[in-house]
DNA sequence: CTGAAAGCGCTTACAG
DNA sequence: CTGAAAGCGCTTACAG
């Protein structure tokens, strides 16, 4: 019923469960007869070794354990794609554990993980986040991705602010004189720097603002309200690739024309960003790439113990029609 | 270094490994002034259980395995999102594996999770999945999705031949006489069934076929194919819903309208397709559901080891501009 | 090359 | 309410 185990094998095999153990490992003492004899009857068993076993003994699970604030659309799709496939290429299995809506949640996660990983991935780009430095595990490895979590802490993220400027000044550039912006949820880190730095490049004035929540739909809502100002902006920032689609559509039915009318720009280049229509200029973070480099940094922590800060990816502007040059 | 263990904390609350285990655990056959110390300990020693000794000892890891042929895009993100929600509810881990590119690599990875879960979800799509019953870990339950796998095993999975004919039906009603299929690839199964009821409409007659591999990209390039048919169709049924943005991109760039020139349908209604221009007709299969509803099913396994067959579900055609009544 | 034995960290009858 | 002890399945010095 609980499926065979190291004794099973050796008692039919008549050897120690030492030996057993050796041949199943591939060890090289073990005579050949021996090695032959066990892994045969492993298989016929279908014996597959007890991890939890394994992993109290040797101290190690070859498990990294993944925090992920919410499992959704393309964006977490990349970002768990570059982890796994980092993962697979170094034989680790990956503990996952995504929409944890807030810090107090991701605690009980991590900590409902323990002794079950060798170190922890965790994505929290809650503003609250940074409290979760407090209570992180003791002796467990952490790498942060995209988070606001202890400067002394490892991690990977994303020049935001940088971002926010840039948007601004490619939009400028592009000959938009009234610019608005559709930000991510207050509460949300990253939104929060986006929107910092595009509104670092106003001085005195304060263009429209509309909150969204990185969603499609709420970038349409932006959009909408966005048309019914007065002064109508002809080029919107938007926090993330999701909003901006949501932008487009509704600028489409309005009969607005993009580029020529109104500008957009988003952030995060998803993979659909060039099957929009227009395709959509855009911030490209490398979200697979996040992923993957957080991966291997917790994996150098690991292995060598190296100490070192983190790093800061800069986002790198990709034109496409959305905001190619324009009339005015 | 490794962690505070039991034995830390009983040593430093002078009490037995014991007590302080049921302390942990919060049961109540302890002191209460007992409880309290070593909750106190606990927490000063950031003490998490060992998860391995744990389910060594209790023969449970309150872990399944969840075995994903890709991690690609909104469809596996939904996926991932229904199976990550039904098992927090559950108190569940998740151990996550994405990305084998075939049922060798699946076996691979499924071996080495043994011991690790309690159950395996699988979802392996490949026309050859069925060799994986014979190979399945003896005594570990599995639960299938969209996969093609024995039909002994408990399964949830998708009409997609009756869905191929929902989508040439609804072509027709809509007033289109010639239907093309921009198919997924050959060796996926749930790509094959969506043709056969594609092409299971037209005895005799052969409507052209164009065969992608479910990324936008192919669609996009099918679509051109079959513009450049000297016969245009003047109805397309993409085998997903990436492929059809695809190739609604390619048919807009093209100046041909959609729906009055050529109608578009897809399938599986990932969230973006309420969002694109026009808006995608396509074939709901509930995507969340799919991945919650295995979930459910394989906990039910664990729990009453009920034998109950598999589940098919029907997608539902949700109409949208992409398809509206054509004037010819 | 091989086996007996210790021990990884935990839970749970069992006896008090 | 409490503790000593056995045991989950495995790996690894240690002694042969």
């Amino acid at each position: 019923m609980a499926g065979a185990t190291l004794k099973d094998i050796a008692r039919e095999a008549n050897v120690s469960i030492a030996s057993a153990s050796r041949a199943i490992n591939g060890l090289d003492n073990v005579a050949d007869d021996v090695k032959q004899r066990v892994l045969e009857i492993a298989k016929r068993l279908r014996y597959v070794p007890h991890g939890g076993a394994r992993s109290l003994v040797m101290s190690r699970t070859n498990t990294i354990g993944v925090l992920l604030p919410d499992i959704y659309g393309e964006f977490f799709a990349e970002i768990i794609r570059g982890i796994d496939v980092a993962a697979r290429a170094r034989g680790l299995h990956l503990l996952v554990s995504g929409s944890h809506g807030n810090p107090d949640e991701a605690l009980r996660i991590m900590s409902a993980m323990g002794g079950r990983v060798d170190g922890l991935l965790v994505m929290s780009p809650f503003v609250e986040s940074h409290d979760l430095a407090a209570v992180l595990p003791l002796n467990l490895p952490v790498v942060t991705i995209a988070s606001r979590i202890g400067a002394d802490q490892r991690s990977i993220s994303v020049d935001n602010f940088g971002g926010g400027v840039t948007a601004v000044a490619h939009l400028r550039a592009q000959g938009c004189r009234r610019l608005a912006h559709i930000s991510g949820p207050s509460r949300n880190f990253e939104a929060q720097e986006r929107r910092r730095g595009f509104l670092s490049m106003f001085d005195g004035a304060t263009p429209p603002l509309y909150e969204g929540d990185f969603t499609e739909e709420s970038g349409y809502r932006g959009a909408k309200a966005l048309l019914a100002l007065n002064e109508r902006p002809d080029g919107i920032f938007a926090a993330n690739d999701m909003m901006a689609v949501g932008c487009l559509l509704a600028l489409r039915e309005a009969g607005v024309n993009v580029p020529e009318d109104i500008a957009v720009v988003g952030f995060d280049d998803i993979p659909i960003a060039r099957f929009t229509s227009p395709p959509l200029t855009t911030l490209r973070v490398g979200i697979f790439d996040l992923g993957r480099r957080g991966l291997e940094m917790l994996v150098a922590t690991l292995e060598g113990g190296e100490t070192g800060e983190g790093i800061i990816v800069a986002p790198e502007l990709v034109m496409r029609d959305s905001s190619r040059h324009k009339s005015g």
